[in-house]
DNA sequence: CATGAATGAGGCTTCATTCAT
DNA sequence: AATGAATGAAGCCTCATTCAT
């Protein structure tokens, strides 16, 4: 509706000379940015997690986010901003998802919460989970290339050794092997079970998985 | 050094063309393809571990290997069956590294075997293992690509299934997990001392740690 | 400052959306048009000068201009008309600057006064001069370019070739020699001393140096 | 002609497993890329000439050199560094033309000198010397633009300057005006020259012309 | 009309592959 | 066969222009 030409209530004299209150417009103008830019974050986040990252196009994003390949220059400023913004509103959903897990004390239940929310996630949100898997494997490979760069480690890897050093302090967990390679483990056989499902189709609910991974984590493989 | 045809004595200038018998040429043509092939591969292997497989090009792989870009379409298709073809050769040598370890009849002392000699490949071989790694991230996005391709599996994986199945049976390890999750997670704490090691430098020798690896595996992370 | 237009008393809300008679309406609609066409004028003006024709995109204008990308367009109907407009602006400043030079009765006396004229607006508009210093050049390839096109020249240089000739004919100046040629050297020598008082900064007044300028045209620069 | 198999000579028995004697084939490599790159230079430079930087695509350049897009890379890193060459190559050019009179001991007579060759050479490389009057225009408004870059000033024109001043110093030239302005004012009327010669279409020898400039240069333009 | 984001044609550049020598 | 330059398809990005609000 382009010209509604009567203004029944004309709040403010002063801006009387505009259609719509500019108020209002640049609410509405905001609204539509964010959902652009949310359906290019989105297109993006599912070819990443379908194609990976070198065989992810600009074009096919802005395809398959239904805009012009021009419009996402107008959000970000070439592929790398693009492809970063994916993977930071990954972080920070992942962060979101994490944070009730935090709030537990015990160490122990704590790891629990943490890799119970974990699978909750990933089972609500299988691309996302699936882009954090590969950026993971480019995380260690870039590792390996730029050996000095920053550490760039993930907010649930930070979690996980917080959580296992504690353990290990508070006697939970064995004290005689690195804390950083004790949660690693940790993160292994919580990847090893992600693969696993990946593989099975991803059609199960995962987090009913959780108590497994700890089960094993803690007690080990051996015949108990 | 792809050249390391010794010409035997050379007798005549002018019948140089056709110094050497049939079937010796024939040998000495055979020797030499398999020198070009194997140094294609070897600056292949080289490049893919240190710069990945998107930033790996064929001309830096020709100038690596000492010959000219065309030479490697010589001996390989293109570049799809150039890397296919390292990896194979990664397998390969993989599972030749394996051999040892599967002769162990016990079980469980054919997955610390395993684990060893793996380790022991991983020491001496640390590039063919950056790829190893690699391509495991690539081959479960593939996977999830092409979800009913091939199978792929590979042969250590292969082992390892198979090892951790017959330990269940044998009651040697706990019965209650789907073998196939058991043995990734054994793959997954794998991975992660492999990954820990490159973090800390890749400097120290890994074997060691296999020892490591299956306390973690068969006791747990808990204190005993 | 696109918006100068003064809002009487606005008697009423209700009624504000016909505060004013149409003929005034009408005029003040006027001119606010014409101050969006200056503004934005003068801001391709600006940008012009000093980023040049290539580098000054639609979008800069209207960000230098106050206005927004489409307004652009509601006052010229492209890039090339702009510029036009802008060059065409440019060279009717020049003419009026011009004028009282051409009401100079005696030939010489009018070169001199031309030149002052001309100085005179360097020292006022530095950007406008630099413009039309570029479009020069841009001129003559323009005229390598479609040989056959319209003539577009200058009306300064069409004063100068008048006057030269006139002088020519007068006897004040040599008549060996085409006095479109003749006019040329004196612009050469005027576009000399413009160009040197650019590389000296631009600072010190340039019209003092008419009179300099008229001795070489004039005695030359043997010595005397 | 690929197997001249019959090789009458031999001089090397070690070479002789090569069909094209190595120096003969690099000869001929060498000449061919030098013929590619020459190629590129003429086609960039003609339609630098034609069509001005802007609108000199790099498409268009490897479409008049007869060669693909991606070829013109082989032989310059991108379009910044090609143009550059072909300046480059052009003020090379004018600098050869140059030397032969500035072994001309008088000043005076060196200008003339100067002027003629510069005018000789205009006769022979159209192109080019569009090309030169181009880039002054570009060079008085990057001037303009950075302020304090380089001043890469052309060769001719420190060789006017040079010139220039030593005839000031000899008195042969005014002494009551700054050299630098003095040369410009000399490149001025030559550039005004050069204008005049295109509008007339460019079909008569310039290089006639040299002693009118000269004529107006020492004695102005006044009546004898 | 003003707005300013969407559009998409078009430019530059890269690199896997081919091919004449 | 080895060579290495030529090729051109394809990707990223810019920006003049359009159009819904």
């Amino acid at each position: 509706m382009p010209k509604p030409a009567s203004q029944p209530p004309a709040p403010s004299p002063a801006t009387s000379s505009r259609r719509t209150p500019a108020r209002a417009r640049g609410h509405l103008r905001q609204k539509l940015k964010t959902a652009y830019r949310d359906a290019i974050l989105d297109a993006a986040e599912g070819l990443l997690a379908r194609r990976g990252f070198e065989e992810t196009k600009m074009s096919a994003v802005a395809e398959a986010a239904g805009v012009a390949t021009g419009t996402v220059y107008n959000y970000f400023t070439g592929q790398e901003e693009l492809f970063e913004a994916v993977m930071e509103r990954c972080r920070d959903k992942m962060a979101a998802t994490l944070a009730p897990a935090m709030s537990e004390s015990d160490p122990m239940r704590r790891l629990k919460a943490i890799v119970t929310c974990l699978f909750k996630f990933v089972d609500g949100h299988r691309e996302l989970a699936m882009i954090r898997q590969r950026n993971a494997a480019r995380g260690s490979t870039r590792l390996a290339r730029h050996e000095d760069e920053e550490e760039a480690v993930d907010h649930v890897t930070k979690a996980l050794i917080a959580t296992v050093d504690e353990a290990q302090q508070s006697g939970a967990l064995r004290n005689d092997i690195d804390p950083l390679l004790l949660s690693g483990s940790l993160s292994g056989l919580i990847e090893a079970h992600f693969v696993h499902w990946l593989q099975r189709g991803g059609d199960a609910p995962l987090a009913d998985q959780a108590s497994n991974i700890l089960k094993i984590f803690q007690e080990g493989a051996s015949t108990p």
